[in-house]
DNA sequence: ATCTCAACCTGGATGC
DNA sequence: TGCATCCAGGTTGAGA
């Protein structure tokens, strides 16, 4: 899915829909809409207020209503605008006052949830959200990593220790910090630490400014393509060489997930 | 406390 | 050309 720089460029592109109102909503795919299919219906006639993130979670912020979008892997949010079709896949559409938004989604993993701001505090998936990835200080990042005796791979990809990173930025991040993905997270010394910090901090900065990584679908809030992908230096490229020291870059499933990594430069 | 695996889906790439 | 198999940005829950 949208990671945690594809999730935020989608949300910029979205910033013209705040100050409009949501007049009707077209469901397609009714099992993406929580709590039931029809709640999306009770935020037609309110006026979105702001679009917020959380790691990779967006609240559209409609008062005293919030809408909750979760991408999963193949989830999009794309502007309508005048003559252009809506994506393939589309399977919910928000008609604001001024364009409809696209909710569009091939694997139909991701979902959208309609909670009122009473309840965000006790949703369980959002209120378990560790802190942003981006931005979060050297020292809560420091505590949280000390604290566990997991691999590194599991660990950073894990939502309620950190929010936003995927397989792409995880793998993407241990090789420039040289670490490796199997490392349990408590035996790493202070510098390491400082290195991951300053790895994952580097390329989710760098992955925002080219607008995202597109490996097969991602598209962002206009439909086009981000360009990270041509900075990645070893997800998706098992097999390559190295790009510092040209041994072949292992593959090898970890946490669960696809990773690729450098078995000389990371240790 | 931590790990592995299956499940939820569709479609592109690869191999015979 | 056709068909089987594997793999893919995420999350959750069961069982070891």
């Amino acid at each position: 899915m949208p990671e945690l720089p594809e999730v935020e460029t989608i949300r910029r592109d979205l910033a013209p829909l705040v100050g409009q109102s949501l007049q009707r909503v077209t469901v397609k795919l009714p099992k993406l809409v929580r709590p039931r299919p029809g709640a999306l219906r009770t935020l037609c006639g309110h006026v979105l207020q702001e679009i917020a993130r959380r790691g990779k979670l967006l609240l559209f912020d409609f008062r005293e209503k919030l809408l909750l979008v979760h991408l999963g892997l193949t989830g999009a949010l794309v502007l309508g605008e005048d003559g252009v079709s809506p994506p393939p896949h589309t399977q919910v559409i928000l008609h604001f006052e001024k364009a409809p938004l696209f909710y569009a989604d091939l694997r139909q993993f991701g979902w959208l949830e309609v909670v009122s701001r009473e309840e965000l505090p006790r949703h369980p998936f959002y209120a378990s959200l560790g802190p942003d990835a981006l931005g979060i200080p050297y020292e809560e990042f420091f505590r949280r990593l000390k604290a566990s005796g997991r691999r590194l791979k599991a660990l950073l990809l894990d939502q309620k220790v950190l929010s936003g990173l995927g397989n792409i930025y995880v793998d993407e991040s241990l090789f420039r910090a040289g670490l490796h993905p199997e490392r349990p997270a408590r035996s790493l010394s202070p510098e390491e630490i400082r290195r991951l910090y300053e790895a994952v901090q580097e390329v989710l900065r760098r992955a925002l400014e080219l607008r995202g990584s597109s490996v097969r679908d991602y598209v962002d809030g206009r439909g086009e393509s981000g360009a990270f992908q041509e900075e990645h230096l070893v997800y998706g490229k098992r097999g390559q060489p190295c790009p510092r020291c040209r041994t072949p870059l292992a593959y090898k499933v970890v946490a669960g997930r696809g990773t690729t990594f450098c078995p000389r430069c990371q240790r």
